[in-house]
RNA sequence: GAUUCCGUAGCUCAGCCGGUAGAGCAACGGCCUUUUAAGCCGUGGGUCCUGGGUUCGAAUCCCAGCGGGAUCACCA
C-alpha cells in the first residue's frame, strides 16, 4: 500500500501517542452528557445548565495561537466551537498534553471527548471552555476540508463520484448530506405510522422468488443450490400482497426493496424502495384519496407546509389534486383524440407526434408511448391520471363502464410517476387470459411482459375480496421530498460500477528475480509494480530511478550496480 | 447503448496556440492565551489517468484505452 506524505505522518504520530502511554484507541466508554445542538439552543435561555457537559465528536478544523487555540467539534447534531488554553488543560508543570499531543500528533479527523463550561467568545460564538481533552480514536485519513464564510462554500467535496463511493466522507464533510437522510427515513416513518394508524398490518413477503411477476421489467437471476433451481430476485410484491388479502387480511402494506436488471440513470438504481399497499372491499377512487391524503400528511411532516421547492418550481401538495383521464391528458397537451383510434391510426399518430415505435407495440403500448412523450414531463404539480389502456395493466380490474380501459390511476409530480394503483383484479378467469395475453406480447419481442403464476391464480380462484391496490415509489418521493437531482442523492449506497483493481505483485514475486526486500518498495513507488515491468525496464534507466531514489530518501542501504539491474531484467 | 465534456499536489482548481509545473486550503518548522475561510515568517510535497504516436522537446497536439460527469433512449 503507497501512503502519501500525510499518511506517513499521521503513523508517527500514532507510535508517539503510544510511546506517551496515551491508547489511540481506547476501550472505554467515553460518557456524553449533551450535544452541540442542544448547546447551541439552550445556553442563553439558561447558562447554568451547562457549567458541566460532556462531549464527544470529530476535529473539523484548530486555530492554533500559542498557548491557546480554538478547534471545530462535530458530533451527530452539528458542531461547536472548543477554547482550548494550555494552562486549563495542564495545570500542573507537565505541559506535554497541550504542547505535544494537542498541537503535534492530534489531526483535523480525529476523534476526541472533551469536558468544561459553555461560554461565549468576545466575537460573541458560544463555546467551550475546555478542561480535560481525551483522544478516542485516531485518523489516519486526511478529510476533505470545506470551508464556509458567510454561506459561501470554499473547496467544496463535489465529485458525485467520490461522494457516493465514500459516503462517509460525504455525511462528514457535507451537512446537508445528513439532513437529506433524515428527512427520508422521516418520511418513510411518517407513511407507516399514517398506514399502521389506519389499521393496516405491515408484512414481510419473499425476496427471493421462483417467478417474477407484478411489474413489468426484467429481473436479476440467481441460483439455489440445495434446491438446484433458479430463483429471482424480486421486481415487485404485488402478487404475494394479494395472496394475503385472499388469506383474509383486510388491509396489508411492505415497504419493500426491489430490484429491477435495467438502465441505470439519474432515475433508476438497480435496487429501489416501494411501498405497496393493499384494502380490502375498497376501489381505486377511494384509494386516490388515501394518495393524496397521505402524501399531503407526510408533507407537512417533513416541512411543516404542503408547498415544497423542487428544483425551479415550487410543488404544492395540498389536496384536492387535478385529475384527467389519460385520453384528457393527451388531448389537452396535443389537441389530438386518440380514445376510438384503431392499432393502424395509433402508429400514425405517434409517428405525426416524434414519438418512436416499433413492432412490438401494441395498442396499449402506443398509447402509453404518446402519454409519456407529450404529457408525462408537463404535469408539474401533483396529478392524477386515470383510466389506462387494458393492454398495460394485466393486474387491474375492467373498467365499470369503459370499454377497453381499466381502473387505474398513476399520480405524477415534477413530471415523474410516484404512485401507480388500481382497482385490482379478482377475477380468476380474467386474469388467465390477461397472463396469456402477456405471454403473447412476449412472443411479439416485449421482454418486458408478464410470466404465468398459476399458484397467484390458484389463490384467485379461492376468491379474493374486491381489492384496491397501491405502489408508491420511495426514492422518487424521497427526491421530490429533499430537492435532490438524482436518485443517487437519496441513497446511501447508490450502486456504482466496481473500481478497477491492480492485482498487487508479491514480495516472492520479486525475490524471485533475486531482489533483496529492501528494494521492492521503492521498485514499486517507481512504478515498476510487477515482474513484467522490470522485463520490460532498460538496466540503466531502472538503476538510476533506484539510486536516484536511494539518494532522496536518505537510505542506508548499499547502492546497485548495472550488472546487478540487469540479473534481475534477465531472470524476469 | 448514443452524444458530449472532463481526468494536474491530500482537497478545490489554474497552467494547454509545445520548452518537463503553479495558487489557496491541508501538512511540516517557528511566533502568537478569546480567534473564526485566524494571522505572520519559512519548508516539503506531483508516473500532470494509462499506453502509443508526432517532435530535438508533450501536462499541452494526434490516436487508442481506462475512469467519471452531463444529456438522451429503456425501466419506477
Amino acid at each position: 500500500m503507497q501512503l502519501n506524505d500525510q499518511e506517513i505522518q499521521r503513523r508517527n504520530s500514532l507510535q508517539e501517542l503510544r510511546k506517551l502511554g496515551i491508547d489511540p484507541y481506547p476501550a472505554e466508554l467515553f460518557p456524553v452528557n449533551v450535544t452541540t445542538r442542544k448547546i447551541k439552543e439552550e445556553f442563553d435561555a439558561s447558562p447554568e445548565k451547562f457549567k458541566e457537559v460532556s462531549i464527544a465528536g470529530r476535529i473539523m478544523n484548530r486555530r492554533i495561537m500559542g498557548k491557546a487555540s480554538f478547534a471545530e467539534l462535530q458530533d451527530e447534531t452539528g458542531s461547536i466551537q472548543l477554547y482550548i488554553a494550555r494552562d486549563n488543560i495542564c495545570p500542573g508543570e507537565d505541559k506535554t498534553l497541550y504542547n505535544t499531543v494537542f498541537k503535534k500528533l492530534l489531526d483535523i479527523g480525529d476523534i476526541i471527548g472533551v469536558s468544561g463550561y459553555v461560554f461565549r467568545t468576545k466575537t460573541g460564538e458560544i463555546s467551550i471552555h475546555v478542561e480535560t481533552l481525551k483522544l478516542l480514536s485516531k485518523s489516519l485519513k486526511v478529510l476533505p476540508i470545506v470551508k464556509e464564510k458567510d454561506g459561501k462554500v470554499y473547496d467544496s467535496f463535489s465529485d458525485p463520484e467520490l461522494r457516493y463511493r465514500q459516503r462517509y466522507v460525504d455525511l462528514i464533510v457535507n451537512p446537508q448530506v445528513k439532513e437529506t437522510f433524515i428527512k427520508r427515513t422521516q418520511m418513510v416513518n411518517a407513511m407507516r405510522h399514517f398506514l399502521s394508524a389506519r389499521g393496516y398490518l405491515e408484512v414481510e413477503t419473499p425476496i427471493l422468488q421462483p417467478l417474477y411477476g407484478g411489474a413489468s421489467a426484467r429481473p436479476f437471476k440467481t441460483h439455489h443450490n440445495t434446491l438446484d433451481m433458479t430463483l429471482y430476485l424480486r421486481i415487485a410484491n404485488e402478487l404475494y400482497l394479494k395472496r394475503l388479502i385472499v388469506g383474509g387480511f383486510d388491509g396489508v402494506f411492505e415497504f419493500s426493496k426491489d430490484f429491477r436488471n435495467e438502465g441505470m440513470s439519474r432515475f433508476h438504481n438497480p435496487e429501489f424502495t416501494q411501498v405497496e399497499l393493499y384494502v380490502a372491499y375498497k376501489d381505486y377512487e377511494w384509494m386516490m384519496n388515501l394518495v393524496e391524503e397521505m402524501v399531503e400528511y407526510v408533507a407537512l411532516q417533513l416541512h411543516n407546509t404542503t408547498k415544497i421547492p423542487v428544483g425551479e418550481h415550487i410543488i404544492d401538495f395540498k389536496r384536492p389534486w387535478k385529475r384527467y383521464t389519460m385520453y384528457e391528458a393527451i388531448q389537452e397537451y396535443t389537441g389530438i383524440d386518440i380514445s376510438n383510434m384503431t392499432e393502424e391510426e395509433l402508429v400514425k399518430t405517434a409517428e405525426e407526434l416524434g414519438v418512436k415505435v416499433d413492432e412490438s407495440m401494441g395498442k396499449g403500448k402506443l398509447i402509453d408511448e404518446i402519454f409519456g412523450e407529450t404529457v408525462e414531463g408537463n404535469l408539474i404539480q401533483p396529478t392524477f391520471i386515470t383510466d389506462y389502456p387494458i393492454e398495460m395493466s394485466p393486474l387491474a380490474k375492467k373498467h365499470r363502464s369503459k370499454e377497453g380501459l381499466v381502473e387505474r390511476f398513476e399520480a405524477i409530480v415534477n413530471g415523474k410517476e410516484i404512485a401507480n394503483a388500481f382497482s385490482e383484479l379478482n377475477d380468476p378467469i380474467d386474469q388467465r387470459e390477461r397472463f396469456e395475453a402477456q405471454l403473447e406480447l412476449g412472443k411479439r419481442g416485449d421482454d418486458e411482459s408478464m410470466v404465468l403464476d398459476e399458484d397467484f391464480l390458484n389463490a384467485l380462484e379461492y376468491g379474493m375480496p374486491p381489492t384496491a391496490g397501491l405502489g408508491i415509489g420511495i426514492d422518487r418521493l424521497a427526491m421530490i421530498m429533499t430537492n435532490s437531482h438524482s436518485i443517487q442523492d437519496v441513497l446511501l449506497f447508490p450502486q456504482m460500477r466496481p473500481l478497477k483493481k491492480k492485482k498487487e505483485a508479491s514480495i516472492e514475486d520479486f525475490t524471485a528475480l533475486g531482489i533483496s526486500p529492501e528494494w521492492i518498495p521503492l521498485l514499486k513507488e517507481k512504478g515498476y509494480d510487477s515482474p513484467e515491468a522490470i522485463r520490460s525496464a532498460k538496466a540503466s534507466k531502472l538503476r538510476n530511478d533506484l539510486n536516484g531514489l536511494r539518494k532522496k530518501k536518505k537510505l542506508k542501504i548499499p547502492a546497485l550496480s548495472e550488472e546487478e539491474v540487469q540479473a534481475w531484467i534477465d531472470k524476469a
